[in-house]
DNA sequence: ATTAGCACTCACCAAAGCAGAGTGCTAACA
DNA sequence: TGTTAGCACTCTGCTTTGGTGAGTGCTAAT
């Protein structure tokens, strides 16, 4: 592959910043005019021919101006981008924001989420930890009425699931007792997914020494945990993409806001199976085919090098990157702090 | 007030009908052609001219067609509408999806809002049961960690909050459960909110019997308990807006999404003070004045008469009142029978 | 009291003309 | 040889113009 002389390099950096700014084609004139490149936008012109075939920046239409293409963007987030510095004033709001403490682990991902899309305008994605993954710390059975338990189970991850569940009524609040207490020795610190594989090799045997009806809650419980805590995500700021005029299309803004409600696709959006620190997914990179005009920015919040969940952005291609990448890469450190500082 | 002829109120009908159907400013012509009224298009226009000058419907603009006013809107849902039925497929399949067995609350609540903006075609609204007017059933204290007490709220309504707090770690396991157990003995069967006030009379004498910081930690547990329940409503459908002309200003739609993310609000617009089975409220009738190009149309869910939350429909005034209102109808009753069944 | 007829109004649409920004190419320049 | 000025050309976006159709109000006939 050829290799982009400085020039082109400089060119290339000025087109996308100038589209990220005002998401108009960008001429030469105008761009020799705005930024001191020393060069006369004839120049301009003939670098501007090759970088288009070279397939970096596009003409929508003969006679106008380029724009960036994914590929640009790409160049430009690898190379050529600076991350912006948060202002100091707003780096110390965030940080006193989300260290404050919390009770509940919602309140702080879903205020997360908020500041997120306060912050970098576009929507904001942040994904709470995996139920399964987490692991238990302790688990508590109550009797709600004669027909219903209450199960809660307390997880390292701050995560608290209490899922209500129907059981014969022939159980003794002293049977409950022995059967959390059993659970509790043997599965605490244990992944959640684990332990509903592991209880079915142990029903048959452990089990034994409990009320016969034991063997039908056990799954009974699980069914109802599994049920209430299917994927959890909070979002902000759906409504911002308005603001953008790439979707000033109806049919767009509808598909986007559409897609937002998909908890499913989203989630696998945001997720990065090769799990490094920052991701960024640009435009038709894309695996979500609903998505390919949108960029993706997500980053990962962690204690003790456990990756617990995913937070990110999501708006048009036409990213702000350096400055996103500055916003999420210090929320995602204050989160894995805010939650360190709990467990 | 002037009552209207018949005349002049089945022209009124015919004219919301089609209105209502097509979306576009009624004319005369189209009017005698399309409904057998059996007088001409000049008898029309000229009770048109009277309807008009009465209020009852507009002209956008010189030549063009009539459009019902909220006026018009309201005498159609006073007197003129027919409730439509719904087709007795449809009956069936809400009837068994929401009587189907849920374990929790939030389950039922958010698929009554799915089904219901799928049924009406109209952003769905459903607020659940409010946390403070809800009696407590039962309650439980578990330790979490050294710092950190979990409590267990169990309601009436099938609401459970739990809400974790903060407390010093000199408290021991027996402290707690007789704590829990002087609670349960004094305020079970009433609302949270009275219990919350009355505590504190309590609190000076009868806690004295208990280690001494009881004292800090009942307020700390009810501002855990408030904070974590903020309104909690279900939406659903709300990109239905974009399938309606009205909406397809993209500043409108902006609005109205914008509006849906206002939990307070909508809160606001969907519960009716006055308090009767089911309110509709037009376009301008409506005390938000961001939702005055909208209608809602909510309904009660109550257990033993006493009215535990509300469900609603919102979207433009041009709405299928009629079809709403029985779907709307059928769904309350079936969510007060679903929740009868659990308590 | 109703209705046919008629002149008039206005939104909507398509075609036409115009201005502005941008391009590619050629030829001159350092 | 790389850079730049100049120029003809292209294409979008905006405004103008004219025609069409649905609808109205009024008047006069039924």
């Amino acid at each position: 592959m050829m290799m982009l002389n400085d020039r082109k390099l400089m060119i290339l950096q000025a087109i996308v910043r100038d589209y990220i700014e005002s998401a108009e084609p960008v001429g030469s004139r105008s761009l020799s005019k705005k930024y001191d490149l020393g060069i006369s936008p004839a120049t301009i012109r003939n670098e501007m021919a090759d970088l288009e075939e070279l397939g970096y920046i596009l003409q929508p239409h003969t006679s106008a101006g380029r724009v960036p293409s994914d590929k640009g963007y790409r160049l430009y987030v690898d190379q050529l981008m600076e991350i912006k510095q948060t202002a100091d004033k707003n780096r110390v709001k965030i940080k006193t924001e989300l260290l404050r403490q919390y009770n509940e682990l919602e309140q702080l991902l879903q205020y997360t989420s908020r500041l997120l899309s306060e912050f970098t305008s576009y929507t904001s994605i942040v994904l709470a930890p995996q139920v399964k993954k987490s692991r238990l710390k302790q688990i508590k059975l109550t009797r709600i009425d004669d027909a219903h338990l209450l199960a809660i189970f307390v997880t390292n991850t701050g995560l608290i699931q209490n899922p209500v569940f129907r059981v014969p009524p022939n159980l003794t609040g002293d049977d409950l007792e022995k059967i959390a207490n059993f659970l509790n020795q043997k599965f605490a610190g244990m992944p959640l997914e684990e332990i509903e594989t592991q209880l079915v090799q142990t029903l048959q045997t452990e089990l034994a020494q409990f009320h016969s009806t034991v063997h039908d809650i056990m799954p009974e419980m699980f069914r109802a945990l599994e049920q209430m805590s299917d994927i959890s995500l909070y979002l902000s700021g759906t409504t911002n993409i308005f603001n953008f005029p790439e979707f000033s299309d109806l049919t767009r803004a509808k598909d986007f806001l559409t897609l937002m409600e998909e908890k499913q696709v989203i989630s696998r959006m945001i997720t990065d199976p090769g799990g490094g620190q920052l991701k960024i997914t640009i435009g038709s990179e894309n695996q979500v085919q609903r998505a390919r005009e949108c960029s993706i920015v997500s980053a990962t919040y962690q204690v003790d090098d456990q990756t617990l969940g995913w937070l990110g952005v999501i708006g048009p291609t036409r990213m702000d990157y350096g400055h996103v990448i500055d916003v999420l890469d210090q929320m995602s450190r204050l989160m894995s702090q805010a939650l360190k500082d709990k467990s």
